[in-house]
DNA sequence: TATCGTACTACGACTGACATAGTATGTCAA
DNA sequence: TTGACATACTATGTCAGTCGTAGTACGATA
């Protein structure tokens, strides 16, 4: 468990849980407890997604024909899991929230005080 | 209206509504109007906050004393406003999410494609 | 006299995140 | 062989923040 006195409240990653998936499905189909697993390492123990916010993710992206499910049982023989496979929507979708995201950061840092690592401004 | 075709959707911002409304409110007391016209400016028409979203961002403001309100008729004479100020506790809400924001803005990042505005970022 | 800008309030719907709980298999140690 | 633990999910319901829709009311301006 991250310990950190300052938390990343569920508030400010909303809606970006599905970019975080599919930027990893980007790199290849995965499943479940290995995305789960990656988001960790990836963030280093800073964010840590749930299971039921994961596995809920999955079926709306899989309605929104961002992602495609196929079964495989993998190569240890037995538990069958359900993998991933982002489509070009939701290739298309991630570009999008990429995008975005560029947008928002300038957008909020606006209203930050502290940090004053500019928008534009980088580095001194 | 800004007419980008990368809006920013509210899930991304949910959650900083309340850290600008307290970044204005710590320039001095206002009132709904007002702020929403000084977020607009400020985000250049980025970002325009609805109007439902902001009173309803009053009262639980309020009922957590982030911020304390009093009516005012203003220099004008008549139109009664409600004014707010930021209180101490407010204060210290508005600090923790700007560190807070700091920490994910880091964490997001990793998952965006394209910026590369990487922080660390060691790149390939 | 009507329209527009100002300054709100009320109410209900929607959505994503999450708590809680349960199922089921495989692995490893006592 | 038994139990704990990791893996790999599904089901169900709740909550909070946002937002759509609507309505009220006042003042200024045309």
């Amino acid at each position: 468990m991250p310990e950190n006195n300052t938390a990343i409240s569920s508030d400010v990653i909303r809606g970006y849980n599905d970019t975080m998936i599919l930027h990893i499905l980007r790199q290849g189909p995965s499943y479940g407890y290995e995305i789960s697993k990656r988001i960790r390492s990836i963030t280093e123990d800073k964010y840590i997604i749930k299971e039921t916010t994961l596995y809920s993710a999955f079926t709306r992206m899989e309605k929104n024909n961002y992602i495609r499910s196929y079964e495989d049982s993998g190569d240890t023989g037995g538990k069958k899991r359900t993998y991933y496979r982002i489509t070009e929507e939701g290739q298309r979708y991630y570009n999008e929230k990429c995008a975005e995201w560029e947008l928002t950061k300038d957008v909020v840092q606006r209203f930050i005080e502290g940090g004053e690592h500019g928008n534009d401004q980088k580095l001194s």
